[in-house]
DNA sequence: AATGACTCTGGACTGCGCTCCAGATTGTAT
DNA sequence: ATACAATCTGGAGCGCAGTCCAGAGTCATT
């Protein structure tokens, strides 16, 4: 294990960082040089010393990720965590705007996990009446995903 | 206008087709290459002719891409459609496979939406307590987005 | 026959979000 | 003092999803 000679008691160096979060040094750097993260604090020698707060950061990074935000995107509603200032409007505005994002997400996945079920739904009760009779295509290869688009 | 000198009933060309699906040439071209398209039948000249069919299918790829889905895994579902394979088996793996992560995404996004739906009322009431009293920083930037993750 | 709108191919280029690498430095263990 | 692990910086390279462009060919109109 590597060093720790100061402040250790809270703070991590990016290896540990990195398995905690399950992000690779390099992504880490890359979020500090694209200003997702604020410059790390650094020990006498240069290394980088993390917080948890920092830890939580950058797991609201990946869980952002995972829904599809851009990194810019990301940047926009992590620094609103950050900053002191007194933005509320613009604050404001931001949100709602997200909120609405993510409400239009939400009724397309819920459409598009209809079909899907729907599909599934088919090709199960295919697959058990074949069992019994004459084989024939899978029914979601017909009538399937998204062809129901406009219904 | 150009040509379709030829079964002109119901295909139409590539810039009709763009303008239909909002899409570029430049895409539908990209698309047909990464064969997430069938290749287009041509005209004597040469023409790429689209049918419906094809719309459809460009249509459920913007569709899919909006919910941040790869290329690759659109092609995988679009597939499925096309094929005429007695697939079934597999086809409802996927489908399966597929479900799982809409609802693991949509969970997320809800608790997304809950979290931002919590900051902008908090934002809002804020501000009208501002009207009355003393001004103060905004409550969002103190117990913001994503920080009752763990709840 | 010529004009102008449309389309073709192939290849270079872009922005995003990293990853990989080399060569140097820092910290720990012996 | 030395070996070894962890980290540093800067830059090249990569996969994705296209965009942009040049130069050539195709088609309806006049």
């Amino acid at each position: 294990m590597a060093a720790n000679h100061q402040l250790s008691s809270t703070t991590l160096q990016i290896g540990e960082v990195a398995r905690q979060t399950e992000l690779t040094f390099d992504a880490i750097r890359f979020y500090e040089k694209r200003r997702l993260l604020p410059k790390a604090m650094r020990t006498t020698g240069h290394f980088r010393l993390y917080t948890t707060e920092d830890i939580e950061r950058l797991r609201f990074i990946g869980r952002m990720q995972a829904l599809g935000f851009s990194l810019r995107e990301i940047k926009e509603l992590a620094d609103l965590r950050a900053r002191r200032v007194d933005a509320c409007e613009s604050v404001k505005e931001l949100l709602t705007r997200k909120l609405a994002e993510i409400r239009k997400k939400m009724r397309e996945l819920e459409r598009l996990e209809c079909e899907l079920a729907v599909d599934l739904r088919k090709c199960n009760s295919e697959l058990k009446h074949r069992l019994r009779h004459t084989p024939a295509a899978c029914p979601v290869l017909e009538t399937a995903v998204g062809e129901s688009a406009e219904a």
